[in-house]
DNA sequence: TTAGTTACTTCAATATTTGAAGTTACTGAG
DNA sequence: CTCAGTAACTTCAAATATTGAAGTAACTAA
């Protein structure tokens, strides 16, 4: 299988991985965060070649993640901000962040400080459950599969094993 | 500058993305938390190459976010656990599924149902704040870089700048 | 003896990324 | 009017990574 053809699956983390499963893309919507509007900060602060940089913008675009727009004429520039489609994917940075903080941390202290505007406090939100209000880790959720993705599987592994057969 | 040195910036985003920051490695940690330990489960239900999965699982487990034992002796078997370094990238992988589920849904529903034990509500959890336990989203939220953070940056920016000057 | 299982390895063809250099379309200084 | 500067790219050849197909190793069970 191809890179290309992960969306295809019936996987919602599947799906959004063939939109921001790239390490230079993400670094792209990192900077967005951190307010980079232009081409070139972008250039600068992720240190990718131009010509991926390109590439890439023009991907997001095409996916609703973010939007291209002239922010003078003569001579025509342009600036790219996140859509309400890019910004939700905040939680997804946010949990980048926090596990950077938390498992590769080195003796300078976090780079990154996020302070809630409301209660002020100096630390980054965890993942808690909307009804209870309880923080949730993995041996907290039940996960269920829906017909949809168990179908898709058992596809998937039909395939795989016709093909070790073959050989 | 090279995708293998991206884990070098001071920035905790940065940071995970050297490790979490492909699409075949984010395929794995997706099927870990979905119960699967073998790699044959890995290469039928991502379709990636044998060659892919064994350089993936190799590097996952040189950076400690899973771990390979042996499930049995003659023939010897192997089979891949997550570390709780693993583990902790629970937000990161319901992130991703909720930004899939909510962005590029289809007909058929969504393909995976969270619940929570505790409370047995069927939704993904959100980000909350730890003090006041308010949902956030980005604009409740204020990023501040970090003087080693700027520094990196700074750093960056006129190593960028130097080279477009001399070409 | 033969087929099957599991976990890989090897290899050649193909695709993508990299780094360096070049281009376009302007502005503002001398 | 010319020349340096700026922003946003484009082009290209060389290096690197991925793909799909096939093969290997070390067993077990029929």
């Amino acid at each position: 299988m191809r890179v290309s053809q992960i969306g295809r699956m019936k996987c919602p983390v599947a799906r959004t991985l063939s939109i921001v499963g790239d390490p230079w893309t993400l670094l792209i919507i990192r900077e967005l965060f951190l307010r980079s509007r232009r081409f070139e900060e972008f250039q600068g602060y992720t240190g990718m070649a131009p010509y991926l940089l390109t590439a890439r913008l023009k991907q997001l675009a095409k996916d609703g993640v973010l939007e291209r727009r002239a922010y003078q004429q003569r001579p025509r520039r342009y600036e790219y901000r996140l859509t309400d489609k890019g910004l939700d994917l905040y939680p997804l940075v946010v949990a980048m962040a926090q596990w950077g903080d938390r498992w590769m941390a080195d003796a300078a202290g976090p780079p990154l400080k996020l302070v809630h505007k409301h209660c002020g406090l100096h630390s980054a939100p965890g993942l808690n459950c909307p009804e209870c209000g309880e923080a949730v880790g993995p041996r907290d959720m039940q996960t269920e599969m829906q017909p949809v993705m168990l179908a898709d599987r058992a596809r998937m592994w039909k395939r795989f094993k016709r093909q070790t057969r073959a050989a």
